[in-house]
DNA sequence: GATAGTTTCATACAACTGTTTGAATTGCAA
DNA sequence: TTGCAATTCAAACAGTTGTATGAAACTATC
């Protein structure tokens, strides 16, 4: 076992070169540069490049669905099995948003890393990424107890489009910022949240009488 | 200038590949081999590797472009220079999805490539698309000009969420349906057109006093 | 039909990639 | 200390990549 100091000394750099380069131009022996080890430590701790990458996203990624699945039981214990649509909505998207948004100099590597993972899509992380349809039925399930009369259909694309808002504007935040000259502030990231749940809310209520009218749920939670 | 031949035989290999594999896997040897010239050509007519995706992402994606300001265009002049939010927005989404979307087997391969461009993004492809800042801001001009009430934030992000949508639903096609077990048709294209138009809408008009109640968008245009 | 310009071709190049090897070193238990 | 396993290391390997070269094959003009 021993130290596992070369280990994580790899983990870290790639982690910290992955997000600041993207992988396309990062090779292993950045890597085992910035980490000051040899670079048949690579192979020797982790198999191959590819199972590097693989670690480094699943840790990240196994955390942030953690995070949401916790936000939707609480949610959903605290309204005796059924959570409002807002508060799901907001457990599904938050994480990642607070994760990857934010001002840029207290943003982590891990949130960068991230980032870099669902802009530039590598072999080994699609793979990963495929087997994520499980977790999002959880939430697909709680969306449909918090809206029963609500076709199926129309909750997958809420969830779906739920999911776009937030992923496109992480990935694009850089171009948003430019097109809107700074107006829209990216680094509020609770306003950001606030935004894309009031959206996805909409979408999925639209047409039918609401229980009661709600706010625009900029302040919910 | 010659029969051109090779030339247009390269590129009808190389986005025929890229489409089918991605950009990650195909070499210029996998071109040249599909096209059936000398690996020699691809350097001699197009400069380098990355002057030839360029030159393939550039060609469609003036053609969505001239497509998209065409639909706005047309529906300004018949507004008298301010056309409805939803017509608006139909031109902004419509042209990609309906490019990108539909029946596989009868999906183009300009489609299938446009799709695989927007999911792996390699550099020269990235460097491209930094410069259609100028093309939206003339659909954030059209939506200023139809909600003239409504703050320049609220456009940009209304716009940020009608790509979003769009944009998310075709790269991750596949994932939807399969995670609604087909039950979301993305075959159906004017549907989802109508879908994301009809949020992008309510995105950009909610909390306010609506001139006149609209149904879904679903059958506008 | 000679000439000049364009295009094709086989081949080589140079650089870089992830991975492997086998010896050296280290750390720890007996 | 001795012995053994775990780890580190320098070096090489094997493969692939995009690109360059210079001769050959065309093509059109005069």
């Amino acid at each position: 076992m021993a130290s596992d100091h070369t280990r994580s000394a790899i983990l870290a750099a790639a982690e910290r070169l992955y997000a600041d380069r993207g992988f396309g131009d990062v090779t292993l022996r950045d890597i085992v540069a910035e980490a000051n080890v040899n670079l048949a430590a690579v192979n020797y701790h982790f198999g191959s490049k590819d199972e590097l990458i693989a670690e480094l996203f699943v840790t990240r990624s196994i955390a942030t669905n953690r995070e949401r699945l916790r936000e939707l039981k609480a949610a959903e214990e605290q309204g005796g099995g059924r959570a409002p649509i807002e508060v799901i909505l907001r457990a599904l998207v938050g994480p990642t948003l607070r994760g990857c948004l934010g001002p840029a100099n207290q943003r982590s590597t891990a949130a960068r890393f991230m980032i870099r993972a669902s802009i530039e899509s590598v072999p080994p992380i699609r793979r990963i990424k495929n087997r994520e349809i499980d977790h999002l039925r959880k939430f697909a399930g709680a969306m449909r107890r918090a809206l029963p009369e609500r076709s199926e259909v129309d909750i997958y694309w809420g969830l779906n489009f739920a999911l776009a808002m937030a992923h496109h504007t992480i990935r694009e935040s850089e171009r948003l910022t430019k097109l809107s000259e700074g107006k829209c502030d990216l680094d509020d990231v609770e306003d950001v949240v606030a935004r894309v749940v009031s959206v996805a809310t909409m979408a999925l209520t639209a047409g039918k009488v609401e229980a009661k009218p709600r706010a625009l749920a900029r302040d919910a939670r």
